[in-house]
DNA sequence: AAAAAATTCAACCGCTTATTT
DNA sequence: AAAATAAGCGGTTGAATTTTT
């Protein structure tokens, strides 16, 4: 199963695409006799077929031998979290305060576990599962409740948005309210899981304190349409505002205490 | 069980900045 | 002094893998 044609292939001289295990040999070889820098001449030396940009490419995004290799830790996590929200899309800068991580892994990081729209997708997800689930359940019981007792309500179900609690249906009964507030339970929880892991995807495993946010950026937001934002701003100055995190409301300090948590649960809710 | 959808991440591209000639 | 070459940066891509349906 080695690379297709086409990708992994010569184009103008140069091998492109994932790299072999010969190839990282020769340029490993390469660096242990002249250090790094100079790529351009790797080809020369070694007839590596890969441009200069590539073999630097390679180098320091994975054969450096000072690499971490293995997961974020939610140490580094938090200060990824943190330095983002200082910098901004300032990659090269926050993998200076990282050792043994590239920039490009702490881009890649953030992109899959933060960017705005993925963390939302992945609530939104759990929610349709979740609706599912709740509609399944429902209609299960609504068919065996029928069955006992027909004619009562009929006129007065809108169905799928809540406003339950109402006195207006005293048959749908204690079992349709108590599997409703189940249903409210599980949902919850199943919010603060997806919004934990929005905020902090290693909760999981940070074993109770060790786990200290920044901040919780408003879950809400803005900037929405917007397919990457070119920001050109010709003066060289390339801050990524449309991404800096929105620091308004910042808890700080203390980290996981009821306050924050119960705040964050408004938040999920308000969602809906 | 298999097909489709989603996720991941290594590597690419174009552009800017730094260094060399 | 300026042109040429190299290094560095951040955004984007897409094959491979994983998850969901």
């Amino acid at each position: 199963m080695e690379a297709q044609f086409g990708w992994g292939r010569e184009e103008g001289g140069w091998r492109k695409g994932p790299w072999t295990a010969q190839e990282d040999k020769l340029l490993v070889e390469y660096v242990r006799q002249h250090g790094e820098g100079r790529w351009n001449s790797v080809a020369k030396l070694t007839g590596l077929k890969r441009s200069g940009k590539s073999c630097r490419l390679r180098w320091v995004n994975y054969l450096r031998p000072d690499l971490k290799r293995g997961k974020i830790t939610p140490q580094e996590e938090s200060v990824i979290l943190e330095l983002h929200a200082l910098w901004g899309n300032r990659w090269s800068t926050i993998a200076r305060s990282l050792p043994g991580r590239t920039d490009n892994e702490i881009k890649n990081y953030w992109r899959t576990h933060f960017k705005k729209g993925k963390p939302s997708k992945n609530i939104e997800r759990a929610r349709a599962r979740f609706l599912k689930q709740r509609r399944e359940m429902q209609s299960r019981q609504l068919l065996q409740q029928g069955q006992d007792q027909q004619q009562q309500r009929q006129a007065n179900h809108d169905d799928d948005d809540e406003a339950v609690g109402d006195a207006s249906t005293p048959a749908i009964s204690v079992l349709a309210q108590q599997q409703h507030e189940e249903d409210m339970q599980l949902l919850q929880q199943q919010d603060m899981d997806d919004l934990l892991f929005q905020f902090c995807p290693m909760a999981a495993s940070c074993t109770s304190s060790s786990c200290l946010l920044p901040g919780v950026a408003s879950a809400s937001a803005s900037e929405e349409g917007s397919t990457g934002d070119h920001h050109q701003l010709d003066g060289g100055d390339t801050w990524g505002w449309g991404s800096l995190w929105n620091l308004d409301g910042v808890v700080d300090d203390g980290g996981w205490d009821d306050t924050s948590f119960s705040l964050l649960q408004d938040q999920a809710l308000a969602f809906y």
